[in-house]
DNA sequence: GACTAATTTGAGGGTGCCCTCAAGTTATGA
DNA sequence: TCATAACTTGAGGGCACCCTCAAATTAGTC
């Protein structure tokens, strides 16, 4: 098989590069919904190049966001490492939340499931085995309420991306949603 | 001033009323952001009579959202008359999200400030007064915790308005917030 | 019925973004 | 250094939406 060993030229490797930067750095400030011509611009490209290297815009979310997220099995699995079942839960939380704050185009990707992708969505189930079991954990020791569904968490995430949208206090946001608004209790 | 007596033409009026039903129509169910043309062809009428009456999008804003955050003063007034401040508050919170959730413009319009016209800005601040009321009312009683912003309520409306979007169970997230997450309280 | 001012019309120009492809450039290996 | 396949380029066509304005139509008046 000879065209395995045929070998991308060095400009080509080179610009995809720069298209990769651009388009990561533009993705977290703004989102994923960036002009195409603005990420070739950005990387010093034409945009005949971009669409060369990835002819759909999916193509560009898939070499970006699936390495990103793989943040989350870190997170995951320090909550689950963490001993008391409600901290941990709390723990995975506040570090999903804290990502999607830090870059846009993962509070696109986690809360609003945006590009939809096969192959971003098996990095997210990968992490529902886990999650299920953090959930499972906080109910089982009398923390987490019973009727919590995983629905619930989707719900959540939905939420707080909107309060992040809206450079809100997502930290606040959360604190009050885990202890509620009734002053007793 | 003859100016004064000059009446409108029957057809411009009935074109005016026309479009103002179209626009109301299409608003509630897609949100503000629905094509201009899209206006004009459901209301049976040309784009340029559609600029004719309303020469900005905000002037079709302004003839249709603030009649309807009217419905706002009502709610706000009910929940005020309700002898409990908590289940006042509730009410209120329900009342208000309940509209959100049968109006996408009421849920572009109140959570996410969108038109931000004066005119518009008028009718919400007009009830931010009663809403503090409403507010210190149910801290007052012992209710709700005393450390509650209106920032807090913005950014629950905010975060309502996508749980809305995402077509998900907006009084169970209420519900939840209310009442937090922790099993024992 | 004819006049006129009010109103409507929709083609057309502008913008921003998408995507393509024929022509030009360049890395690479012989 | 040449040949050639690999790569880049950007003008250009498409689409969706915005907005305008000269020409056509029509309601209201005498």
């Amino acid at each position: 098989m000879p065209a395995e060993t045929r070998s991308r030229r060095s400009d080509a490797l080179r610009n995809r590069d720069r298209l990769l930067a651009a388009a990561a750095e533009l993705f977290a400030e703004r989102g994923l919904e960036v002009p195409l011509d603005e990420i070739a611009r950005t990387a010093g490209v034409s945009i005949g190049t971009l669409y060369n290297h990835f002819p759909t815009r999916d193509d560009l979310y898939n070499a970006i966001i699936p390495a990103r997220l793989g943040a989350l099995d870190q997170i995951v699995a320090r909550a689950l490492a963490t001993d008391d079942p409600w901290d941990g839960f709390v723990a995975y939380l506040e570090g999903v939340f804290g990502l999607q704050a830090k870059d846009r185009s993962l509070n696109d990707a986690i809360a609003r499931r945006r590009p939809a992708s096969a192959e971003i969505a098996e990095v997210c189930s990968r992490n529902v085995d886990q999650v299920l079991k953090l959930i499972a954990r906080a109910k089982a020791s009398g923390d987490l309420r019973e009727d919590f569904q995983p629905m619930d968490l989707a719900m959540l995430g939905a939420a707080i991306s909107q309060v992040i949208h809206e450079s809100g206090d997502w930290r606040r946001f959360l604190d009050l949603h885990l202890t509620g608004l009734r002053a007793n209790g």
